[in-house]
DNA sequence: TGTACATCAGTGAACGCGCGTTCACTGATGTAC
DNA sequence: TGTACATCAGTGAACGCGCGTTCACTGATGTAC
């Protein structure tokens, strides 16, 4: 009871019940937005981008497949619509744990904790984000608006290296180091639930070690060589 | 002409030649090798493995596409195949790159640049190997497989350890953490080749720093701090 | 040496399925007069 | 206030496609006698 009134049949079980009710005139945008929580939907059940099909999205809803066409040119266009929430969604989430604190080295500990346990607690979500090779109309894209987050990593690895608390001397290249072996980290768990993994809190260690990072951040510091 | 003799007209283009000489009596399973290296070659050129279909694979080789089902029960089977002969490869790779140096930190270095280098130069081979979800039939096998290249890697840093040219004290954490990290440089940097890329040699400062190697390698040591 | 036969390595047609996409359409609703 | 009409928000049937899978089959080849 959330989101407005509830079929009553569970949908994407066969048959449409024809009791949804259509927007209203001029309401007719909602149903993208329906359109894009019905695809996450079906990509967070299912684990893949592969379950979204005009049908199955359809299905989903309780509408006819072509109703799409008012909102979409083609199946691409909802997972990139998908994708372009997630970005968003995940760039909002690194930069609120960032800017919770003062401190540039607990900010960054907790930027890249945060950015872990959005790929952790929504693998599928988070793997369309680098699954959907560029459009043919916009090649980079998705690169362009990823970029936004990686740029927060960016900035507050500088900050760490103005207050003196990281030995960095080219904080590009090693928040490049960063960002990608945290997305190491949330790919290869995701892909492969069945090994060992030691506890996400090494996390914190790799992100320490590659951010350079030389004075301890607060008391919780414990030297491990 | 490295594999036989090859088919008059351009294989998987439409309608089959019905030219392709069938195998010989007992050599039935060479059709097996072909359907591998067939849905591989399907897999690189289309950089996904949906590529890989039946019917795909069928025209590729120049066979009907029934007669697959003699050698592999349906289509996860074959990518599963290609998956495993990747994951031997690999394997094989930066196994040959780690003994090739008597010094166990060149040979680190060397069997990540050996890992690096096998997923950049054959990103879609790399892909498939974590793309593909367990099989239900046995549920971690392609796990397993992999582990050999991993173990490869820990016992590398043992070996490094041992000689105190590293400071680790959980090998095993340390690993991961290499592992994962090398995944992501790999699987970022095939996912988003218009990103800014530094070289590829700062992944060596990445080894060095997660591998928490503490003496020069070589005269080649230049520290950058 | 000849010949019947079993077996191997495939073939070709057919099926039902879900898919993307098109097309003409419907019925509610807001608006001009 | 009433009413004709334009527009909006969809629908339903149909198409061709490639797919996995089945089935009965074919023709070459090795082998037993």
């Amino acid at each position: 009871m959330t989101n407005g009134p509830s079929p009553p049949t569970a949908p994407g079980q066969g048959q449409r019940t024809s009791t949804r009710p259509r927007n209203r005139r001029g309401e007719g945008t909602r149903l993208r937005e329906e359109i894009v929580q019905a695809a996450t939907a079906l990509i967070v059940r299912t684990g893949s981008d592969q379950a979204v099909t005009l049908r199955s999205v359809a299905r989903e809803i309780g509408i006819a497949a072509p109703s799409i066409y008012a909102h979409f040119p083609n199946r691409d266009a909802i997972v990139q619509a998908v994708v372009e929430e997630a970005i968003a969604h995940l760039h909002q989430t690194v930069t609120a744990a960032v800017t919770a604190h003062e401190d540039p080295v607990q900010g960054l500990l907790a930027g890249c904790a945060a950015y872990v346990e959005f790929g952790t607690s929504e693998p599928a979500r988070y793997r369309v984000l680098f699954e959907t090779p560029p459009s043919k109309s916009d090649p980079d894209g998705a690169d362009h608006s990823g970029l936004d987050a990686f740029q927060t990593l960016v900035d507050n690895l500088h900050a760490c290296v103005h207050a003196g608390r990281s030995a960095s001397t080219d904080p590009f290249a090693d928040a490049v180091a960063l960002w990608t072996a945290l997305h190491g980290q949330v790919s290869l768990r995701a892909a492969l639930p069945g090994f060992p993994w030691p506890p996400t809190d090494t996390v914190e260690q790799m992100v320490l070690c590659l951010g350079r990072i030389t004075t301890p951040p607060s008391s919780r510091w414990s030297p491990r060589s």
